[in-house]
DNA sequence: GTTAGCACTCCCATATTTTGAGTGCTGATA
DNA sequence: TATCAGCACTCAAAATATGGGAGTGCTAAC
């Protein structure tokens, strides 16, 4: 496939734009009346064709203007669009009704979720940090009958995780005790991942043959069980309004898309390898069922390290230039937050 | 406003029934013909006159048969449907499945709101147990942070609920444990609620200018911010399938209701007071600004207290028949597990 | 390579008609 | 007085026609 021309890549750039816009396919005569190209319409179709060929735009009929693709979505968002500058969008008045907000971390997503969705109009969505990747603050073991006992962790950040183990032998409270005190300076400041990987290994030979070695199995389990991430979505009434996802199929794969939160959870995650916002545009959600729908996301820190990941869901037709900064700003609104709370 | 013949019941009853099989306005030449009642169209007209004036029929246009207003829904529901009985329904299965699923309270709680939402085809809404009425098996308190003391309360049911709760005075840890273990054993086997309004009070006296006293206020404190109760909710795709429900004002209100699950929560207690299975029509749901949609719900039980509601929520003209013995099976079905579980 | 011109296509909005299922009313009947 | 046949009327929905508009593809000339 040979490569884009810089005249056609400019015109691609102007029909999604105008697509965007309006909504309705893009005929030659209008647009380039429209955008004053200094070619004629005939020029226009033959450039069509040519993108037309090259995968980027579509026709819904034989009479109808060029709409684009997924993949002329794609090219556009990684080559073409030129985002809004966040100062342009003023979107100070966020950060001002975010810092208004509890500190409760649980309400504090769920009002990142809700502003995203009023703000982009779509739908928000936030997946909540991975603990493994939170540092952790303090341990505790609690017995709550012969056969089971409670793990608490308290994280930097102040969320609570707790996790019912089972033992088999009996344990007494008093090595319990003992337990929690020692884990909880061991593992101090480390994150659930270093734990896991390092620290538990080290800890194992340290404290060999002693009475707290039986809980160490145990607590290595109940670590490798931990998964708390919960996924926020705000904003579904937002997307009956847009007329592009009243669509039946579209409503359908969207509806389907947000109830399994176990998938949307995954594919949230793919975001984590990056550090710049991401577009799953169309069938790139989720290999070929997904229509008509796109995610902009991207992923907040804590420390140093990818966390969780926030973003938006609306229709492929939406307006990349505003929803990736806003998506951008908000993941470093959060990454600020979450930095400052947990240190 | 005068009372109902027994042969308007009987139409009425018959319009229902067929109006919710076949979605369509029922008129009365063919109706007569399907049901073959022994009186002519004329005379069904005259008695679909009279149901009109009464409310519970109405008209779309002029010259369109009769469909029941959500008055005729409430009345059928009320007087005229007679359940399918379960063993007719052979929902055995359902009892197969769930004794297979896991002991997880949340998970149980997720399986149900599956079946619900497979077994009806509609969508399937849970509202998990309310904890004042759940009996404490243990409490603890841990210390965070000087200013911090988490407080862990297991249920007997097995969840675990935790705040975070502020101090002002510092408390040792030494302290901490002994008003554990206070807690422990005079709040085990009460319900929070109990704890609440008596036991508590008991306490105070007892132990009065001791140091454990000073915890006191604050577990008082935090038991009144307890407020864990969930809503589950899936099948939201079964919905788009009902033709009745993908009209945009119906789908509008549907799911404006189920995302606002504060509010929900709330219409959903409604059903608390009553231990039979409650129907909600149309604008009865929440005050007249939901249309199209139903909610049948009834509560499940702790113990002997009605603990938590579970339900289904549909469009108007659905199969109360069906629906209604299924949501009373289910809300039997969980009762008796967490009977099993908590004792 | 660009463009004017032209034939052709097809959606869409707008009427127009037809059909069928319905209603309300009236006057006769038992 | 309740029932009912009959009839005129109504209305939505489906089928059918019609014109216009916006588009395309192609070709031949510049």
């Amino acid at each position: 496939m040979r490569a884009v021309t810089e005249r056609e890549s400019e015109v691609l750039k102007s029909i999604v734009q105008e697509y965007i816009a309006t909504g309705r396919p893009v005929g030659s005569r209008s647009f380039v009346q429209k955008y004053s190209f200094s070619i004629s319409p005939a020029t226009m179709r033959n450039i069509m064709y040519d993108l037309e060929s090259l995968g980027f735009l579509t026709h819904p009929h034989t009479s109808a203007g060029r709409i684009p693709t997924d993949t002329g979505y794609r090219y556009f968002v990684d080559f073409l669009s030129d985002s809004y500058d966040i100062s342009d969008l003023d979107y100070g008045y966020i950060r001002d009704d975010f810092m208004r907000s509890e500190v409760h971390l649980d309400k504090m997503f769920m009002s990142i979720t809700k502003m995203l969705s009023s703000v982009s109009r779509l739908a928000g969505i936030v997946l909540t940090p991975n603990p493994d990747f939170t540092a952790v603050k303090q341990i505790e073991l609690v017995s709550i009958d012969p056969e089971t006992v409670l793990l608490i962790i308290v994280t930097r950040t102040g969320v609570v995780i707790n996790k019912k183990i089972a033992i088999s032998e009996r344990v007494t409270r008093d090595i319990l005790f003992s337990t929690s005190n020692i884990l909880s300076s061991e593992f101090a400041g480390f994150s659930i991942y270093d734990i896991k990987t390092d620290i538990l290994g080290k800890m194992r030979q340290k404290y060999s043959g002693s009475d707290e070695q039986i809980c160490l199995d145990v607590v290595e389990l109940a670590l490798n069980s931990i998964n708390e991430q919960d996924i926020f979505i705000e904003g579904i009434e937002n997307i009956l309004h847009i007329p592009d996802m009243i669509e039946k199929e579209v409503l359908t794969s969207f509806l389907r898309l947000i109830e399994e939160k176990k998938n949307l959870a995954e594919i949230m995650q793919r975001t984590m390898d990056s550090d710049s916002v991401q577009t799953f545009i169309g069938s790139e959600i989720d290999n070929s069922y997904v229509v008509g729908c796109s995610l902009v996301a991207c992923c907040y820190k804590i420390g140093n390290k990818n966390a969780g990941v926030l973003g938006v869901i609306g229709p492929t037709r939406m307006d990349y230039r505003k929803v990736v900064p806003l998506v951008d700003y908000t993941g470093r609104l959060v990454t600020n937050f979450l930095s400052n709370v947990s240190r």
